[in-house]
DNA sequence: CCTCCGGATTTGTGATCACAAAAATGCATT
DNA sequence: AATGCATTTTTGTGATCACAAATCCGGAGG
């Protein structure tokens, strides 16, 4: 039974983890609007617990970038301007750079098949139109690479880029990703790991995450306004749970 | 008056923050020994708090990798191995280089003139052999170097790698910085700032974090690892707690 | 109709309590 | 003296309460 999720503690048990993964997972399925206001009692009516877990999930997140807390001391998804989208672009070129090319040095046959196993399974999600799995996979296939590399810090600090860049990264479908070279270069990329090119791998990973995040941040104005869905312009009255954007619970 | 410390959200008078302040402070101050175990209550008694501020301090820390927490739920001072210090050079080299070369094509003339007011400073710290001033000043260097970029969430991120790499860079002193380079790599960087030489300034922050991430690197063994370690010895656990190093508190 | 101001409500913060897991301690047995 | 086991102490976790700042809401005055 291969969960999806990377499942990195499998021993910690906690509400407050429990909790903290409800929120990541929450954010980039794309559930929280960006700019959403979220208190700490509304997660904890949601999930059904105290506000003690809650503070501590919440603070972790905003202090990975994925929540953001402004002086008034609320806490809102942030708004990605299409500044903040070439930064992430930039950082995450640099390290998934960096991660992609120690892999092309020190992968194993057996993770080389892993890789190129969650490339398969890539192109056909897209050939059947389904994005939900497509996206599962994209991160699998980026994340089996990476791992790859044996460097857990690395792997962390791109976890959280991925994190922040997560919501948006919805907005690359249906239109982006019928791009023809998409393809292509995960097949350079195996290419490279079995030729133990380094330079090669690190340059089609650098060239991969350059197409998608320039896509992403040109969707982006300097306001953060995004095309799809959420006019936002009108005023929520009462906070009450439906009118807000679902998170939908599981109950305890 | 410039504060050395960033100061970066002046309003924020929680207690909260100043858990995580004094923890931090103390961390790159090297007040904590590494593998020292760190208590929750300990660390509330030691500032005069209770629990909770200092949980959620704690926690942020542990999140940006400042403390570890082991599956037995007790928070420590992570021990460096060699591995790990090469993993943080390999990325600090990445980021800063990125930023170094942001920083060429963006810095403006005050911005330059500040950078070369550090780097002069440190050189008079050196001259008369004073390590604080100069760890400071150089901290004060890198970071106003990383400002000039304009990219406040890679700014971010890079201060979370030296939270992590500070603890150890208290090795550097005083045999390292006799090394005749040091100076000649700064003037070099601010050489290439007033050039737009972002690809010489990239290369001189790589070669400055190379050089001294990898003399770090090769102590770690004996420095991380507690000095013991005969590489044949059987187990020798307790790593004498060297008498759990002060962690001053200011009163409350 | 808009603005400003008052109180009522919401919301984050910090302290305290209760509890369970883990670690430390003491004691008896071999 | 060393080892196994039960007890006590320590320590992290979660819930609850009290409080102050921020926000919201409605009405008076322009």
């Amino acid at each position: 039974m291969p969960t999806p999720a990377p499942a990195k503690d499998p021993a910690d048990t906690s509400l407050r983890k429990q909790v903290y993964d409800s929120l990541r997972e929450a954010l980039t399925a794309g559930r929280f609007a960006p700019g959403q206001k979220v208190t700490f009692r509304y997660v904890a009516g949601a999930l059904g617990v105290s506000l003690t877990p809650v503070r501590e999930a919440l603070r972790r997140l905003v202090a990975e970038g994925a929540f953001e807390m402004h002086p008034n001391r609320s806490v809102r998804v942030p708004l990605m301007t299409r500044n903040k989208v070439m930064e992430l672009r930039d950082m995450r070129m640099a390290l998934e750079g960096l991660a992609a090319g120690k892999a092309a040095l020190l992968a194993t046959r057996d993770q080389i098949a892993g890789i190129r196993r969650a490339a398969r399974e890539i192109i056909a999600a897209r050939s059947r139109g389904d994005s939900i799995t497509d996206r599962q996979k994209v991160r699998e296939f980026h994340f089996a690479l990476y791992a790859a590399a044996g460097q857990p810090m690395l792997l962390r600090v791109i976890e959280g880029l991925w994190l922040q860049t997560g919501p948006y990264m919805n907005l690359l479908y249906p239109d982006f990703i019928s791009s023809p070279r998409g393809p292509a270069g995960r097949v350079k990329i195996i290419e490279a790991l079995q030729a133990r090119d380094a330079a090669s791998a690190r340059r089609e990973i650098e060239n991969d995450i350059r197409r998608a995040l320039s896509y992403v941040a040109d969707l982006a104005d300097e306001a953060g306004n995004i095309a799809p869905a959420r006019p936002t312009a009108g005023k929520r009255r009462r906070n009450t749970p439906t009118g807000t954007t679902a998170f939908e619970l599981q109950a305890h």
